[in-house]
DNA sequence: TCTTTTCGCTACCAGACGTAGCGTATATGT
DNA sequence: ACATATACGCTACGTCTGGTAGCGAAAAGA
């Protein structure tokens, strides 16, 4: 799920310019976090980035798929980390992510990419494989390195195993979330710390069955 | 912040039929629920409540508020039980918040209106006195159960305790609106069991200090 | 130079929000 | 009963937006 475009890649004509795709998606995350869903235009972020609004159409197919992108890519440098033990890469993950939530121009895109994607299933399809399935990679990934280090125990089941990621998935991401865009407070250190602290203590029970 | 409109409350001529208000309150929920909030048009609602589209517009100023008004009504009935024993209390309480979230008219608009949040603190006001605190009071209130049973320890400071109050809040609420909003998948009562043994295990520890 | 693709521009369509004006219905106050 | 003041339905309209079509010019490779 890389950056930009909809586009061939031809070697024989004139080639797009690149950084148009950039001031595209830059001008539709400002216009977003300043006019929200209802207020974004098409023509506006045409005008906003200097171009026509027919290069936006060339593009991307529909105002959905672009904000789709505009926004996807700001999750693109979550990474997970391998720190040596599991609550140090759980609190450097929740940390990069709360950051991340924290802008302004993040919320208000992140927000209104959802509420829009509750409106057609076809940009929810997307939004899933472009923003919250690599996300739940990163927990698939660090759950795989504790294991590695024997901080949790190996997986007995497949299918268990992914009912786990997913829970925890949901945990996580959705009390940082939580936290940040509807309660309105910051998620600082003390707090990650805590959470982390209650996230940690079920952890390695969770695999074995009901304590 | 009650139910209805934007009118002057004058004796002297035609009064407004009050039986109109919820008729288009209730298209409005229906339309949501049937056609997603882009399906929704105001001359849709106008039609299926019986009404002209110029009245809708005499007693809502525009769409949004109007949806915001129609769905508002549907976080009342979220009240905390006493059945118990902290578990059964949390997975009431889990259980009835996403019955209420799995609600497709209930997902448009609440994602709609925090997005709207993030453009105007007014509104963020409202949403937190409307909905988030109502909320939270029902985590302070089956925390306060709980201690009466003896199943937590008792406050040792205020402000500790309000620290936990947010930070379970952050964490249920957060996790079941994750997982029906963003993951989309359904929260079953397997779900919530085990989500709520993963919560329950550092909940008693949480109190007394880090374990 | 010739070809291919991009790009900006103008014009256009369909649909949805939201408004204006008019006539009529229904209440209160005297 | 009468005047007054408001609600209501109806039709028509203005405006904006998403999205498309066609044109000529610019920029690259061959």
């Amino acid at each position: 799920m890389a950056v930009p475009t909809d586009a061939p890649a031809r070697a024989k004509g004139r080639p797009r310019n690149a950084a148009t795709d950039h001031a595209i998606l830059e001008a539709t995350r400002s216009l977003l976090a300043e006019l929200g869903w209802g207020g974004l235009t098409m023509s506006h972020v045409a005008q906003r980035a200097g171009v026509a609004k027919t290069t936006l159409y060339r593009r991307w197919p529909s105002k959905n798929e672009l904000v789709v992108d505009a926004v996807a890519v700001l999750f693109d440098d979550l990474e997970m980390t391998d720190l040596g033990s599991l609550r140090a890469d759980i609190e450097a993950v929740v940390q990069r992510f709360a950051a991340l939530l924290s802008r302004p121009e993040t919320q208000a895109a992140m927000l209104a990419l959802f509420a829009e994607g509750t409106r057609d299933p076809l940009l929810r399809g997307r939004i899933r494989e472009s923003i919250v399935d690599p996300q739940k990679r990163l927990v698939h990934q660090g759950r795989a390195n504790a294991q590695a280090r024997g901080e949790l125990p190996p997986d007995v089941d497949e299918a268990t195993a992914d009912q786990e990621v997913d829970i925890i998935f949901d945990t996580i991401a959705g009390a940082v979330e939580h936290r940040i865009l509807v309660s309105g407070q910051p998620a600082c250190e003390e707090w990650i710390s805590r959470f982390t602290t209650l996230l940690l203590a079920p952890l390695a029970a969770l695999s074995t069955g009901r304590p």
